[in-house]
DNA sequence: GTACGCCTTCCACTCGGATGGAATGTCAAG
DNA sequence: CTTGACATTCCATCCGAGTGGAAGGCGTAC
């Protein structure tokens, strides 16, 4: 298949695809007589392995690193453990934190709430972001 | 206290402070007769949110919006709410997905474990990612 | 009084991750 | 045979979030 479907499959933009080539991250693809990129189902799966990885917050580098093992047939377990180990416990953090945010911003938005529905109001949430402030900085 | 010691409480480079003002998310600080900035409290509990906001992922002018609501004083119009309401929910998405991937590393993590231990692996942990990306973006 | 560290402004650059656009080539349908 | 969609390369630009460096001012310690 060539690039535009490939690109249209994984919902990412054909130049993206030229982009990882460029980066090494997918090797130069097989070429039609007419030079144009021809894909098969392996370099479908890659691309979507990167893109996984990407969501899963691993940059571009980290993603090469480890299909570079995989290339090599070398074994990566302990290099990949150790990023899965680190990005586990930052997501740890990163969802404790943000579930603190969602009560202050509930909290902010329920007296926004009722502040418009009330009568004579200049702006108490402005000194309830203030709270919020020192509250999700504790 | 001037910005190399309000830099130096927060861990952040004093460039980082002045860019942050030319931003528009901290006010202009009062200066000292030589012309250096002069922080208070305020400015580093209003710096120690922006950090602390940022590291929840927001960006640099969902914060400023965020704080606006402070300085301008205004009464919490619609706008204001339905600001409030997108960031809710998008800070909601994010909890949902990055509660999903906590799970799928474990699991993926827990995999790596046991292919770890085994003997004659290769690397499992690779194959297993396809795995992995077929669970994640179902 | 000069050395040294911190401060000022201004402009340019970095970095990761793409994207845009120009100029040109390929190919199937009408 | 031309039109249109898609492809190619190469170079430039964008975005967010800073960071670097030059040229000069301030302030305290020796």
């Amino acid at each position: 298949m060539r690039i535009g479907e490939l690109a249209a499959r994984l919902g990412v933009n054909p130049k993206t695809i030229r982009f990882y080539e460029a980066r090494g991250l997918i090797p130069d693809p097989v070429r039609l007589p007419s030079g144009y990129r021809d894909y098969g189902p392996e370099d479908e799966s890659r691309l979507a392995f990167i893109k996984t990885a990407q969501r899963l917050g691993l940059s571009l580098d980290e993603i090469g690193e480890i299909l570079a093992f995989k290339e090599r047939g070398e074994r990566p377990c302990s290099y990949v453990l150790s990023v899965l180990d680190a990005q586990l416990s930052d997501i740890d953090r990163r969802i404790g934190e943000l579930v603190r945010l969602r009560a202050e911003l509930v909290t902010l938005k329920d007296r926004a709430d009722q502040l418009l529905s009330g009568d004579a109001c200049y702006c108490g949430i402005v000194e309830h972001a203030g709270r919020m402030s020192q509250m999700i900085t504790r």
